[in-house]
Parts: C-alpha cells; structure tokens; sequence
DNA sequence: GATGACGTAA
DNA sequence: GACGATACGTCATC
C-alpha cells in the first residue's frame, strides 16, 4: 500500500491543481450505473505486472506479500477518491486527510465494521455482520456498491460486490411490525414475502381480514397483500434536536454545542454539496418525499399471547381444548421469527411506536434546556430513521453521554421503559439523570434494586433495575418475586440496556428472552469481550446502528485529548532473577513491586502534581495496590473499603488540594463514581483485556478542563522490560489504538535517576522490598498481616481473610519470555504497527482472518 | 453488618 | 483452545 503512496507521490504534481475534489461534472461523468457489472480482468489491460510470488517487478513488492494490490488498476481521478479495496478480505483502507473522509467514514461505519482507526489511515473491513447492519438502517445493496464504487480509487472487486449482494441479498428484507398491537411481517418486496408465504409454518401463522376487520380463514393460496405507504421519519421528531440553533448560552457544561465558526460552517457546506449523493443516500429514508408512491407491502400474523407463549401449560387446571389451543398459539410471530431466522430472511424488528394504541403512552420529553450533541443526534437518527424504533446497538465513548441519548431514544418513544444496569450504583445515576435530563415525574420513574423495590403510580412509567436483579433464577425475596411478575406480565416499549457489551454472559442474555419489549437499545463505550460472544449481540438484540470514532468526538472537544504512554521500566537483576525461578502468581507480584516501577510511578506522580492534576493510580493487585500506597502515603480504596471510608476519600481527593492522588482497584473501573481526574497511571493491568483499559482511559476523558486550550490529560501505562506484562500490555492497548490513540513507548524517564527523593534508591532497601515480596504469601496465609487495620483503608475484605490455596510450583522455560521477544523495537509510536495489523477486534493473534473471512463467506447457507 | 452463594471478567 | 486464578459485584439470609 505504501508503495502505491510513493507512485502516487511521484505523480501527483502535475495533477495537483486539478481535480482534488469530486465535482459534480465529474461526478457525473463517472457515475457507475446501477448494477454495472465490474469485471476486473476487463480493467486489468495496460498493467503488465503480473504478481506472482517472488517475482515481484520492483523491489519493495515483496514487503507486502500478499498484500500488494500494485495490480489493481486505478481510476483516473483516483487523487480525489479516499478509499481501496481489498479482494481478498474485503478490508477497505480509508485515507483520512481526504476532504472528503468525513463523510466517506460516515458510510463506512454503516456498512462495515472499524478495525482501526489513527489519525491518517483508517481500516474497516466489510462481514456479514456489518451488511446486516447496514442493511436494517436502511440502506439498499446496489446504493452500498454504487457508493463504494464512486468512493473507491479502484474499481470494487468483483469479490466484494459479490459478497456484497449475497449478505444483503436476503438481509433487511423483511421486518417484523408491531402496529395497533397486531403484528405484520413487512416488506418493500413483494415477491420476497409470496416467497415466505409458500413456506408452511409462516403462511399457517397468517391472519387475513375482511372489510370489517374480522377474521376470516385465508383462502387456500390467496397470496393478496396488504399495501400501505412506505412510512417516514419525517414527521418524527427527536426532542433535543431542534432547539440547537438557539441554544447557545447557559447550558449545562455538560452538554454544550460549540458554534461553527463561518469557516467552517462554509467548509462544511461545501464538502456536504460536493459530498452530495453519497450522504444522502444514508439520509433518503429520513427525508425522501413520497411523491414517487414507495409502497410496502406486508401481511398480518398472529399476534403472540405474551404470558402464556412463555409457557403454555402454566396452570394444571387447562383443559384439553385450551391447551391445544394455546400449542396453536405458538404459530404466532415468534415462531415465525425463527423460522424466517431459520430460512436465512431474519426479520429486523422495529416498533411503530406512534401508531400503538394499546400501550398506555408515557408523559415524559426532555426539557427544553436539554439539547443534544450532532453525534447523539446522529446515532439517534440511525434508530428513528424511518419513524419507528429499531433495536439495535449505538457505541459511544465513556463520557461522551450515552446516558442522555438512551433518555432522548426514552423521550421520543415515549411508552413504559425498561433499563437495566450492571450495579446499584449506576441505578441511582441512571435515575438523577432520568430527572435531569426529562420531565419526567418523579412518582413514574422505580427503582428495583435489592434494597429498594419500588413500582410506578399509573399505567405506565419507568423501572431501572440491575441486570443481576432481573435475571437471577435463584430463590428471590417476596418482594423481589412480586416485582418481577410484574416485570414479566407487561410488554414493554422500549428496553434500554446499559453496558450492553455484558448482556451476552450466561446469566445475563436470559433478560431478553423474559422482559417482553418492543423496542431495544444497547449503549455501551467498548463493544468488545475477550470471549467470543460479542456477536451473539447481533440476534440478541439488533445491530449496531452507531459508532463514535473517540478521535473525532476528541477533536471536535466533547471529550478530552489524551496523551498515552507507556514506560517501559527494567527490572533490578535480583527481582529479574527470582522472576526468572518463580511461579506465575509471584512472578505477578515481582513484575508488578519492581522497585523501578515504584520510582516511576513515584516520579510520575510527582511531575503531575506539580502541574496540578489529579493523579488516580489503578492497581489490580491488591497487594501491590496498598504497598505503594502506603509506601508513598496516598490514600487507596479497594474492593473491602467500606462505602464510608470510600466517599471519605473520595470527596478529600475532589476537593482537598492536600489529596491529589489516590490509588484504585479495579473497584474504579466500574463501581465508583470518579470525580475529574486528569491523570491516570497503571502500574498493574495483567490480562488483557481491552475492555478495562478503555474504560480506564474512559475516567479522565470527562475532565472539566478538557477545553482549556492545549489541554491533555495522560494516561501511563507502566510495564516491566522483558516479562509477561509486556504481551499483556500490548494485546490491552490494541482497543485504543484501533480508535486512534499512539502510545508513545518512553524507556528513560529524564531526571528520574538524579532525583533524590525517590523511594528504593539503595540496594538494600531493594532487597528489603525483594523479601517483602517474596513473602507476601506466606504472609497471605498467616492471614493477619493483611487483615489488621492499616492507616487508610480499614481493610474490611473478608476475602483476604479466607485461607491461600496451595500455591504450584512450576519450571520457567526461556520460552515463557517470549512475550517481551517481539517487542525489541524501542521507541516508535504503535500507531504504525497498529493501522496495518490485519487483526481485526475480538479475534486478536488470528492470522488467518482472510480464511475466517471467506469461510464465513461461503458457508453461509 | 457479616456472611455465603453465585455470577462476571479474563 | 480450554483452563486458570483472582477480585469484585449483587442478592438473600442470618
């Protein structure tokens, strides 16, 4: 690729002045007809190259094995067009200074899933999953080729339009509706549905209709359709939209619209005209008049009888009639959804909300203080597009207000809702912004937490409730029991599910099943799991209709700049060696209490300090986490701090300018409220999961500060040279830089050897600190140690007082080393070695994803 | 409020 | 590629 950059570059001074942008003649002239029939061989004339293994014509070719697309012929006017394509695994690269790549990443993260995203290079790469996806946000597949096509500097692969077409061809098709309570299997083709109505289970599951609107028998083959406009969104609107033009002053800070200036309001203008078709295409469902009388058609089946679907021999006293009357139930529209899920047609649920008149509406709106930023508006538009709710998945930064987009999508539905969270904590929040942000009253919104069991007045409201709390299988209080056959007896309007990225664990999946909802969002910051379930999300709940790139919204000022670091400290000789002979549970603990971590995290913290910021520390050894804190006399809240002590701390660290530091567990990832801190240090993050350290990261993207001028916060990232910490930190990092974070390797910190004040600076002490650690589990065992109160964190953890179990002694190989091998280079920036890693998210290590590509491909039935 | 049971993440 | 070992959460009970 970067061999064509330097063709390129050699030819593009005479071409500078011409055609940087698509114009509209030239867009016209270039215009691909609609299934225009790309051959590549066709095009291929004129380069001579043929790329066979080895015998490359240059001298670099060889660089990019299979990789080097030097072959593909390029258009003409390539220059003005920011996209390749590859043949092979439909990976598309994206050039992000293009003036046009703003829009071209709008359509992309449509249609295909974002691998990585830095800041000049983009690479996304096209799955089923994402044509799905596309596809239920309404878009076509000869508009999803024709705008490629247009956007791309080669011709689409004929590969890709294949794939293409073949995912989309049965995708999206057909939708499930639920209108006036009846449900009706809908479709823009009507050939599609004649198609399903020849199938048995689906055409026994249809109910016709005279002119009274009774039921009649459907005649044997009938096959007549129900006609209707193709609906719009256009007189939808979502509350919070718009107000945004006068609303400039005296808002929260929290959700403030920053003012274009002229400049880039005209810059905008003119990239969006000259951008023209392609957007649009994404926003014709929205705003597409009906003039051209876009027709639906669809057919009416059997509603489903919710309560005794779920189990139709609920009560012994069922007669005979009534329980084969209730098995006939089961033809109704959830045995249809299998089945059309089964035939390959999955039905996209959407919820006319407008037109249900059976559930009691819900009095909630946003204030009118309340306004909403373009890309909450955005990813609200991807779910309301075309006036009715869709179900799916929006991908929002931590802190960049995912909370208020679930209210706005709660605003704009406006029946009985239904969120869930991971922790009581988040209940509460969830709540006072509920009340914050909406008009809601207070007597419509309950809480159903384990101390609080409340209801809502009236006959429709708001329950916020933990998912632990509404899946839980196990015997339950009364009151809990109660609670949820209330939960269970009625339909929902809309589910809001919070943090969705844990829905598809064991326990938690089973809510979706239990709470009957018409309509069901997922919000979550890191749609990845180090498991393989994350695409269990797609039929779980929908696709994922929005993705925020952390870089743009960082840009653009919603959330803060950050600068990541990671320092590679070496380990002393003695703690190297007994590194070297340990088991991995004390080589954790060694790698983690290397007294040259301690001085950097000791010097980190000091330099920041001094510049005024508020420093958290995140350690997920608890042991190391009080050691340092102590050592360094930082207050620390773990797992077994109490709530009090913990609100002691935190409220001394968000306004005592005495505490400028504190140190967390992994209690902070989740379960404490942060206050705006503006540093962030880890000095142990074993395993990696990118999930947590995006989170982690997540903490200080909020900082008040954040729009200062020149203002970055840092997140540090402290490993220990040549062990196991190095492979972890590397894998942990992957998410970040998929969304266009660098990470700056620092392996000197300047002046941190002449510092005096450092902790550990003699041989003895280090010694000391070895034997500390080498002990420590003995000390574990012993059970008192640890256990006895210390100076801060009133150590209440009954964990630690529970017995050590048998610690096994292995034998370390040189090979066990291995993870520090790769890592040999010093000091570039990963973004490099990110943006070309073929490694997509959630299938980190997997060299084979063109074969994963192609065999999900092909073995598509 | 301490404790056990169980679930989650990795 | 399953397995791990650990910290932490919630809920219900005593």
């Amino acid at each position: 690729m970067s061999k064509r950059k330097i063709d390129e570059a050699s030819t593009s001074e005479e071409e500078e002045d011409s055609d940087v942008q698509l114009d509209d003649e030239l867009q016209l002239r270039l215009h691909v007809p609609r299934n225009a029939n790309l051959d590549i061989s066709s095009l291929n004339t004129g380069h001579n190259e043929v790329v066979i293994e080895g015998q490359k014509s240059d001298l670099i070719s060889h660089m990019f094995g299979k990789e080097d697309y030097t072959y593909l012929p390029l258009k003409k006017d390539h220059l003005s067009r920011p996209l390749w394509i590859s043949p092979e695994n439909g990976h598309i690269i994206l050039e992000g200074f293009s003036p046009i790549a703003e829009q071209a990443q709008d359509f992309l993260v449509a249609i295909s899933e974002p691998v990585s995203r830095p800041a000049h290079i983009h690479e996304y790469k096209l799955t089923p999953y994402s044509l799905y996806a596309a596809v239920s946000v309404g878009l076509e597949t000869e508009d999803i080729i024709e705008v490629l096509n247009r956007l791309s500097k080669v011709p689409v692969p004929e590969s890709i339009t294949q794939f293409i077409r073949q995912c989309t061809l049965s995708y999206g098709k057909v939708k499930l509706v639920l209108k006036h309570n009846r449900y009706y299997v809908e479709s823009s083709h009507p050939e599609t549905l004649q198609m399903l109505l020849k199938d048995q289970i689906i055409s026994s599951g249809r109910i016709v209709r005279d002119d009274n609107d009774q039921v009649i028998t459907a005649p044997e083959g009938s096959s007549a359709l129900l006609v209707n406009n193709k609906p719009t969104g256009k007189d939808l609107s979502i509350p919070g939209i718009q107000q945004q033009q006068q609303q400039q002053g005296g808002l929260e800070e929290d959700n403030e619209k920053k003012p274009l200036s002229l400049e880039e309001q005209a810059k905008k203008q003119q990239e969006e005209k000259l951008f023209g078709a392609v957007v649009q295409i994404d926003k014709e469902d929205e705003e597409d008049d009906l003039d051209e009388g876009e027709q639906v058609h669809s057919f009416e089946i059997a509603a489903e009888q919710v309560e005794k679907l779920k189990n139709p021999c609920i009560s012994f006293r069922v007669s005979l009639p009534q329980m084969i009357d209730r098995i006939l139930t089961l033809r109704s529209s959830k045995n249809i959804k299998k089945r059309c899920n089964d035939i390959d047609y999955p039905m996209l649920e959407e919820y006319d909300f407008r037109n249900d008149t059976v559930n009691a509406n819900l009095e909630i709106d946003l204030k009118p203080t309340t306004v909403i930023r373009p890309y909450q508006e955005k990813s609200l538009s991807k779910m309301f597009g075309n006036g009715r709710a869709r179900s799916g998945i929006i991908v929002l930064p931590c802190g960049a207000g995912k909370t208020l987009v679930g209210i706005t999508a709660a605003c704009t539905i406006k029946k009985s809702c239904l969120v869930l969270c991971t922790s009581s904590v988040s209940v509460m929040q969830w709540k006072q912004q509920f009340l914050q942000w909406s008009s809601i009253k207070e007597n419509q919104i309950a809480v159903f937490t384990s101390d609080c069991k409340e209801k809502f007045s009236g006959s429709s409201g708001i329950v916020i409730s933990t998912y632990s709390m509404v899946a839980n299988k196990r015997k339950r209080s009364y009151d809990a029991q109660k609670m949820m056959e209330f939960l269970e007896s009625r339909e929902w309007g809309f589910l809001l599910l919070d943090e969705v990225h844990v829905v598809p664990a064991n326990m938690f999946r089973t809510v979706v099943t239990t709470i009957a909802a018409h309509a069901k969002l997922g919000l979550t910051a890191t749609l990845v799991r180090e498991d393989e379930k994350i695409d269990d999300l797609n039929f779980l709940i929908g696709p994922k209709l929005y993705e925020a790139n952390w870089m743009d919204l960082a840009n653009k000022g919603h959330i803060a700049n950050v600068q990541c670091a990671e320092i590679w400290c070496p380990m002393t000789p003695e703690f190297y060696k007994e590194y070297l002979q340990e088991n991995s549970r004390k080589r954790t603990l060694l790698y983690v209490m290397n007294p040259k971590k301690f001085q950097a995290c000791q010097y980190l913290i000091q330099y920041h300090e001094t510049r005024g910021d508020k420093i958290i520390v995140f350690s997920d050894n608890v042991y190391a986490l009080v050691e340092y804190a102590k050592k360094l006399g930082k207050p620390y809240i773990y797992g077994g701090t109490g709530q009090q002590e913990r609100m002691r701390i935190l409220q001394n660290f968000q306004y005592n300018p005495a505490v400028n530091t504190i140190f967390l567990s992994k209690v902070g990832d989740t379960s404490i409220d942060l206050p705006e801190a503006t540093c962030l240090i880890q000095i142990s993050s074993h395993y990696g999961s990118r999930r947590q350290e995006a989170q982690r990261l997540g903490r200080i993207l909020r900082a008040k500060r954040r729009n200062d001028e020149g203002f970055n916060a840092f997140f540090y990232s402290l490993v220990s040279r040549d062990t196991q910490e190095m492979y972890y930190s590397t894998k942990r990092q992957q998410f970040l830089i998929d969304q266009g974070y660098a990470f700056k390797v620092i392996t000197n910190l300047e002046g941190m050897d002449s510092d005096p004040n450092l902790v550990f600076r003699t041989h003895q002490e280090q010694m000391d600190l070895l034997k500390g650690v080498l002990l420590a589990n003995e000390a574990d065992l012993k059970d008192e140690e640890f256990g006895t109160v210390d100076d801060v964190g009133r150590i209440t953890d009954r964990k630690v007082a529970a017995k050590g179990r048998p610690a096994k002694r292995s034998v370390t190989t040189s090979k066990t080393l291995a993870g520090g091998d790769n890592m040999a280079y010093l000091e570039y920036s990963r973004n490099s070695g990110g943006q070309f890693s073929s490694r997509g998210r959630g299938q980190a290590g997997s060299s084979k994803e063109h074969h994963a590509f192609f065999k999900k491909f092909l073995g598509r039935k």
